[in-house]
DNA sequence: CACGGAATATGAACGATGTCAATATGTGCG
DNA sequence: CGCACATATTGACATCGTTCATATTCCGTG
């Protein structure tokens, strides 16, 4: 219980710490020290648990992806149920949950899918939010809801609209309502 | 012609410097004083020309902007003529172009778009890149070469999803082929 | 041609940053 | 207790962006 020199869990706090920095001032403005500073630790501290800066904004860019996974999973909890209406409304959501984590957590998003947490192993293939896609998807297809054909590299067209739409609004290259637009158009082109 | 003291064009070279080491490095791993001593010249002469880094990385993007409009110039130079072919050609070459850049030059790409350039007024959509894919979709719509109501927001589309698996390839998410299977299923779906 | 102001470059300095080595301080186990 | 290990500190180093005062060069005007 010792409150001073050993912190105890400073590899928790300290990402704890780096994620509101990221989050207010992006991942390339963020300083170790200033992180160190706001948890009354010396400024080496953090060379006992991160190998270097880099691997504190890999580890706050797995609480990233992880929010953005949970964010799909409550649309998808939002949207139950085995009628074409729900699966529909799954696909959509799960788009606009993408776009809107986006919009609201950019500094998070450029993050997650930056150079930086990339070359880390990172991958959001393996993990969550693809995954739920390419389950959206395969069930729109069973349903018959896909237009003929359509199905072949859809979720590389799916995700890629929705990953580039969602960059360039946040960029301030298209408005908001692009994510909208985007949603619409899809179901105008892939679905019947 | 003295060879000491003023160097006689340092903002230009300045940027060609800097997009060298850009190009090599990345945007974020560049550094003012490297360039500098590149060119034999002190680190604090680049401020009679930009007003700060960021200025010098603008310059360097809007490079890499003209860069990525000439490549696209060239696709449209190499498609001439009123046929359909020829117009569905430099559709899918345009797509290709983007695409491609993004891929030779990530780090040129990821500075062009990145949040450095947009926070300038630097938009590609009132410059080259952007109005030639509204020419080429127009194009392909005025000669019926579009499914009906396809026309509307597929810019947006388009470029989304042009602009997102080019990212998503460059940080290694996707393969390069994905380039490939987005023209094969844009053709597919808005096509006809 | 001379000269003076504008443009351009220098040098030294400041504060901040990532990182490392040596050291000190805790913790838990025999 | 005492020893080993994990954890934190101190201090230092190199680098960086940036500023300020100063020096040098260029160019148009008298």
């Amino acid at each position: 219980m010792s409150r001073s020199y050993h912190h105890g869990a400073l590899a928790e706090a300290m990402v704890e710490q780096a994620l509101i920095a990221v989050r207010e001032h992006g991942a390339d403005h963020v300083s170790l020290r200033a992180i160190a500073q706001a948890l009354d630790v010396s400024p080496s501290a953090a060379y006992n648990h991160f190998a270097d800066k880099d691997a504190v904004l890999v580890a706050v860019g797995r609480c990233g992806l992880a929010a953005l996974d949970e964010r799909m999973a409550r649309v998808l909890a939002a949207h139950p149920g085995d009628s074409d209406e729900a699966a529909r409304a799954r696909f959509a959501g799960l788009g606009r949950a993408y776009i809107a984590f986006a919009v609201e957590e950019p500094n998070l998003f450029r993050l997650v899918f930056g150079p930086i947490c990339a070359e880390a192993d990172m991958g959001p293939e393996s993990s969550g939010p693809y995954v739920k896609l390419v389950d959206a998807l395969d069930d729109l297809d069973t349903r018959g809801l896909l237009v003929a054909g359509a199905r072949d590299g859809l979720d590389v067209i799916v995700w890629g609209a929705s990953h580039g739409i969602a960059s360039l609004i946040i960029e301030g290259y298209l408005p908001r309502e692009a994510g909208d637009a985007l949603i619409a158009s899809m179901d105008r082109l892939a679905l019947r």
